[in-house]
DNA sequence: GTCTATAAAACGATAGAC
DNA sequence: GTCTATCGTTTTATAGAC
């Protein structure tokens, strides 16, 4: 039986999201009209709001669902419990190689936190926390046991995730070294700069 | 004898540019009309144009100075020839010092690269580019001096600045650390990750 | 140099036909 | 579910009075 004409409801949403999410990240939210998602996807403006309410719950749901794949992707990982050096290997490794599979989602989960309205942003933003929690918690251990030795566990957790997120800014598949290169280079940098 | 009325010449340039600077690290360039810059300062939007020839330009010209005032700091101090390790703490030292006297202009820096035109980003990314080679350069001479160790120099590079920068993140003038308390903590991960 | 007024276009979002 | 049409607003930028 032939479906209702024009009728494509379960294919449209994530093409709405798919092109919101490039769109967002190539030109900003602000810059990025609805009408402009609307042609990418290949249907009118007005057919947008069937799948959102309007564009600012369009930009959240893009930053909440990555920061629930993130943490779910990571908890995987971590719960394979390990001492504390094994463990932050796998922190660097799964770090490096989950964002720069996702160069769109971590490029808006960065740039437009601040486009979120006040209660979405604090949503966001407690799951970004719980995320660096677990890099604090691996350096907390290892300051414990005497296996590490930094100065600081907050700044130390805060200067590896921005040392190891900037790879993003450089990193494309196929160029001059591998992702398992890249990787290899920074757990060397943090290792030398981490473990006493 | 009294000016003409209305005439402000010689500050209202400085205050729009502050203006819009301010404006654009909290909202975002796409996000800030002309009309909200010109309500900050106190005049008319139509005035605006007697200062900028278009919003663009506005932008062009606080990121090209930004750019132009961190070369000019930096000249000053590299030109004290150093060897290898006592100019590595004299960068970590400098970038952390410079971008954190300027949280507004180091965010813009980063977040709004993408709304420039294709000939202003040319502009203002050769000028990253040349304050990227001046910590390159130091990284080099001392890997062949045999002072320092990375598996790649030009990584390297991009790791020590992407952690320093990511001191804006969170520092705060009277927060718990002092900025020479901040730039001895990141100055002792930099060396553990590079010195030999 | 700043003002008021406005041109011309684009915006987010909605109503109603199909 | 998607379309066309449109409402009401806001945008950048300009023209001309003072």
């Amino acid at each position: 039986m032939a479906r209702t004409q024009g009728s494509h409801s379960d294919i449209t949403g994530p093409r709405i999201r798919a092109a919101a999410l490039r769109l967002f990240a190539q030109d900003g939210y602000a810059a990025v009209s609805m009408r402009q998602i609307a042609k990418d996807v290949g249907v009118q403006a007005g057919a947008l709001y069937n799948y959102t309410p309007d564009k600012q719950s369009l930009l959240y749901e893009l930053l909440r669902g990555h920061m629930d794949d993130l943490l779910t992707a990571r908890e995987a990982e971590a719960s394979k419990q390990l001492e504390p050096l094994a463990a932050l290997e796998g922190f660097v490794r799964f770090h490096i190689g989950f964002h720069v599979a996702r160069p769109d989602e971590v490029f808006i989960a960065y740039m437009e936190l601040r486009s979120l309205n006040a209660e979405n942003f604090t949503q966001v933003e407690s799951l970004r926390r719980r995320y660096e929690n677990e890099l604090e918690g691996i350096l907390q251990r290892g300051l414990e046991s005497g296996a590490f030795s930094v100065d600081d566990a907050k700044i130390a957790t805060l200067a590896v995730i921005a040392m190891l997120t900037g790879v993003n800014t450089w990193y494309r598949a196929g160029g001059r070294l591998s992702l398992a290169e890249v990787e290899t280079i920074y757990w060397n940098m943090v290792k030398r700069a981490v473990v006493a």
